[in-house]
DNA sequence: ACGACACATCAACATTTCTTGCTGGGAGGA
DNA sequence: TCCTCCCAGCAAGAAATGTTGATGTGTCGT
């Protein structure tokens, strides 16, 4: 029993879907090199306010990164399990070399 | 210069959109254990027909898979070779040690 | 040639996602 | 206390996506 159990795919889905947008791919981006806080975010990647919050909501609820409050900032790092997740996810779609090799036999109906 | 080299975010995005959705996840599901026709996939998955080929469609296009004519059956295929990339671009969004445990120093106006 | 089948594509509609501008709340500083 | 700053969230519209049913094209069997 693995440690990480690979999720369904809805979970799987979702996890895609917040990684299927350029500002938040560009965030995660920033992020590599550990928190910043929104205000950072936002100075750097040139984006509206309550648009980043927005693509921020999405990358939290996809359980990508975390937020952290200090004072009147909110500091986001990456969440690494999560991308391990998304690692495995990918590693177990790789088709199996025999599997990827088989072909159905020329005579075969292909459907019934 | 690497075989792979890193997409830009724009691409990047595209993959993953491809890959954010549960009926695609599905097909590449059974595409795992070799090349199937449509209409295969089509009775697994109980997807009507043009359905099918709408998703088929994006796959195709994000790179993921290929398409063989025989006859009147078309075969899909996996290309492992995006698989890769997806899983480079994974692979690529980790934080770094050093980098994740960063902190901003306590008196840093993080922003201005 | 005709009909059945496998599949792509289109048009129209339904649904989801994204953007923009605005409101509101908590945290500080003066 | 008042004002400013950082940020979340909402409402409304714009844009992108997904679904459904219908039409078209090529292939095969009769």
């Amino acid at each position: 029993m693995p440690t990480t159990t690979t999720p369904d795919l809805t979970t799987a889905a979702r996890l895609f879907h917040a990684l299927s947008d350029e500002t938040r791919l560009a965030v995660l981006e920033m992020l590599q090199e550990g928190e910043r806080c929104v205000c950072d975010l936002q100075d750097e990647l040139d984006a509206a306010q309550s648009r980043l919050s927005f693509h921020l909501k999405v990358l939290r609820e996809a359980g990508l990164v975390t937020d952290r409050k200090e004072g009147r900032w909110s500091y986001y790092t990456i969440v690494p399990d999560s991308l391990a997740t998304v690692h495995d996810l990918v590693v177990g779609m790789r088709p199996s070399a025999i599997g990827s090799r088989r072909r159905l036999p020329v005579n075969a109906r292909c459907c019934g």
